[in-house]
DNA sequence: CAGTGTCCTTCACGAGGACGAAACGAACGT
DNA sequence: ACGTTCGTTTCGTCCTCGTGAAGGACACTG
C-alpha cells in the first residue's frame, strides 16, 4: 500500500506479469502502449488521490461554510442547523435535535425545518454537500458522490 | 458507482476511449488483450471485492445498514427483521422467529413476513448481501457470492 | 409420471404518514 | 428602494405497510 499517499503506474514489460496489489493508489498498464491510455489511467489515479484526500467541512466564525477549497455565506439559522450537522458529520441527525440547534428559543412549527432544509441543500450543492434525508429518523450530511459543483 | 456491490472490466474497442471513473470495482482494458491480462485485472476487483465488503454487516441505531464502505435506510419493520438476522448472521432464522422480531406486539399475517422479505431483500441487495430461503425452516442472511465481472 | 397440497415469491392496490417545494408576505439590514 | 432572511400556507409526491391474488417451486402420493 502506498504510505504516502503517492499514486503509482506500473509499466509491465511485454513478457513480464502485470502486478496483483488491491490498492486503489496503484494501477499498471502493458506496454507498448498508446499515450492516451496513459494519460487515462493517470488522471483516473490523480482523481482517486484527490478523492481520498478531502477532509470533512469546516464552518468559521463567519458563518462562512468551507469545503473543497470553495466557500459560501449562510444565514444564521442555516448556520445553526449545518453546525448540528457538522458535529455529527455522515451520521443521521433527528429532526428535533435540529430543531433545538436552529432554534434555541422558541419551537418551531411543524415545516419550518422542512423549508430551511430545502434552502440549506441548494447552497451546500454548490460545494458538493448533500444532506441525505433518512425517513422518520432525520437528516445526514455527507459529500456528495462524483458531483460536477456549480462555481 | 456500481451500486450493488458487484464489480465490472470495460471492455474498450481498439479505437474507443477508455472510461474516467474513480469507482474502485471498475476496471477497463484495451482490446485486443491477451487471457493473463484479463484474469489479472479480473482478479484485483475481485479482491477489491472481498476487501472492502469483509466482516460482518452493521446495523446503526439510526437504523441505517452498513455494509462495504455503504448503507441503506430501512423501515422499522425490516430493521426489526434485519436486527434478527444479523444475531444469526449466515444461520438460519425462522419464520416464527423473523414474525416476533418484526411484530412484537401483534402477530401478523400469513403472507406479511413473505412481503416484507421481499422488500427486504431488495434494499439489502445494494448492499451486496442476499437472504437465502431454507424451506420450511426460515432465512439466511449472507453476503452475495463473488461474481467476475460481466462484458 | 401426473396429481395434489404446501410453501414461497411477486405483483398491484390503497390508506395513511412523512417529506419536498413553490409562493406569499412580513421583517430586517443597507 | 432593494435584496435577503424567514415563517406560513398549500399542494404534491414519495414511502411505508398491510391486503388480496396469481403463480412458481418443491415434496409427497398414488
Amino acid at each position: 500500500m502506498r504510505e504516502d499517499g503517492t499514486p503509482r503506474l506500473v509499466l509491465v514489460a511485454e513478457d513480464a506479469t502485470p502486478p496483483l496489489t488491491t490498492d486503489v493508489l496503484e494501477d499498471w498498464i502493458r506496454l507498448p502502449a498508446t499515450d492516451e491510455d496513459v494519460e487515462s489511467r493517470v488522471q483516473v489515479l490523480d482523481d482517486r488521490v484527490r478523492a481520498t484526500a478531502s477532509g470533512a467541512p469546516e464552518l468559521d466564525e463567519h458563518g462562512l461554510l468551507h469545503f473543497g477549497g470553495r466557500w459560501v455565506p449562510l444565514p444564521p439559522v442555516e448556520m445553526r442547523l449545518i453546525a448540528a450537522m457538522l458535529d455529527r458529520y455522515r451520521t443521521v441527525v433527528s429532526r428535533e435535535a435540529l430543531s433545538r440547534a436552529g432554534w434555541p428559543e422558541t419551537v418551531p412549527g411543524r415545516n419550518v425545518l422542512d423549508v430551511h432544509i430545502v434552502r440549506l441543500r441548494r447552497r451546500v450543492a454548490d460545494l458538493g454537500l448533500v444532506i441525505r434525508t433518512v425517513r422518520s429518523r432525520g437528516y445526514l450530511l455527507e459529500e456528495g458522490s462524483l458531483e460536477s459543483a456549480g462555481a
